[in-house]
DNA sequence: CATTGATCTGAACGCTGGTTCAGTTAATAT
DNA sequence: ATATTAACTGAACCAGCGTTCAGATCAATG
């Protein structure tokens, strides 16, 4: 054997990833070349098919682990049972793991249709799962009379987009701090979700 | 002069428009060839350019045509005065015009990337007008005390990710027609905004 | 020191992209 | 009929694409 310690391989792995998440979210997939992913690493292009079998993948990889990521950590997570703490707490966490992710949740969102359809329905399905518990916690909200919404599903939808939406515009040197933000948007949530609302 | 009854220019050259525009969303801008295009149209590629510079003015033309219809519709709209009747009017409108135009609003959301910095200005500055109309209909009803919210610039932009996420997933022909949307989106903005929220 | 094998280079492959343009077609006007 | 010209074709241009691979490089091993 030869070549363990020392080797360049542990390094340009991960760079070919960032390099390539970097690219994707600032040009888009389908304009972004392998030249262009190389070059950030400082390696010719063909010795990013040492890391990866090919573009497809590379994105592939990139989403998937987002995904996974996600369904990994909140599951990690200590949940409050009362629904209006398990709102807030859902709200921190969404916030905070989606805006230090910026460039990832972008193409999560854009470059879908540039997987496979192989690829695509295994994102689909790890998505859906996330929605599935936002859904489920707020029908819990529903059901013990904490919440007041129109519509359980409509609602889950909004209070995603609305969340997710902040990556849009919001910058850690703004107006206002990551905490402060939080604050905000745990208000608001309450508000949007009927908490305290007349029957 | 000759051929001006009878002429295809008429035909072709909304054709090729909304040919683009359903490739761009099905596909993304940088994914789609010219000849995909003008296959769709039933001509040769370099017919295309008959209407249109290049493939970069095709883009931004679907996309500042958008923005410059929302506008002039809003504009035409009779706002009724008071805050919430306002609201609901906002909501139905924006509901409203963006479900109409699902793949317009998709790649008016996707292909701001593939626009020159200068065409990319044009579009920003259209879409701060429309955010602006937005925050100054909160402004009046947070000063009005009709409505209640912790910052008025984050609940816009809140408002607008919420109703305009609703084309990622609403379908004409789904559980909800579009007239029961917006009466429960009516509701949700309503909450979201503290109408009727204790002070 | 010689060998090994992980890592990378550099050039090439076939293909497709946006764009151009000389030439064809056909509807109208005279 | 003939002339006019908007509308389009079809082929070509060349730059650049993703991908492949024989060979160079070199740190660790034995």
């Amino acid at each position: 054997m030869a070549r363990k310690t020392g080797s360049h391989s542990e390094i340009t792995g991960p760079k070919i990833k960032q390099s390539a998440l970097e690219l994707f979210a600032r040009y888009g997939f389908a304009a972004v070349t392998m030249r262009q992913i190389a070059a950030r690493v400082g390696v010719q292009a063909g010795a990013i098919y040492n890391y990866t079998p090919d573009k497809q993948a590379l994105l592939f990889d990139l989403l998937h682990g987002h995904m996974a990521d996600l369904l990994t950590r909140w599951a990690e997570e200590q949940v409050p049972s009362h629904p209006v703490a398990a709102l807030d707490h859902f709200v921190a966490f969404h916030l905070d793991f989606h805006i230090q992710r910026a460039e990832l949740v972008f193409i999560s969102y854009m470059e879908l249709r540039n997987l496979t359809e192989e690829n695509f329905k295994a994102i689909e399905e790890k998505r859906s799962r996330y929605e599935k518990i936002v859904y489920d916690m707020i029908l819990k909200g529903v059901l013990s009379g904490d919440f007041k919404v129109p519509d359980a599903k409509i609602t889950s939808f909004a209070l995603i987009a609305m969340l997710t939406g902040v990556v849009d515009w919001f910058r850690e040197d703004g107006r206002l701090s990551s905490e402060e933000l939080t604050r905000q948007y745990c208000a608001l949530a309450r508000q949007t979700l009927g908490v305290n609302a007349l029957a």
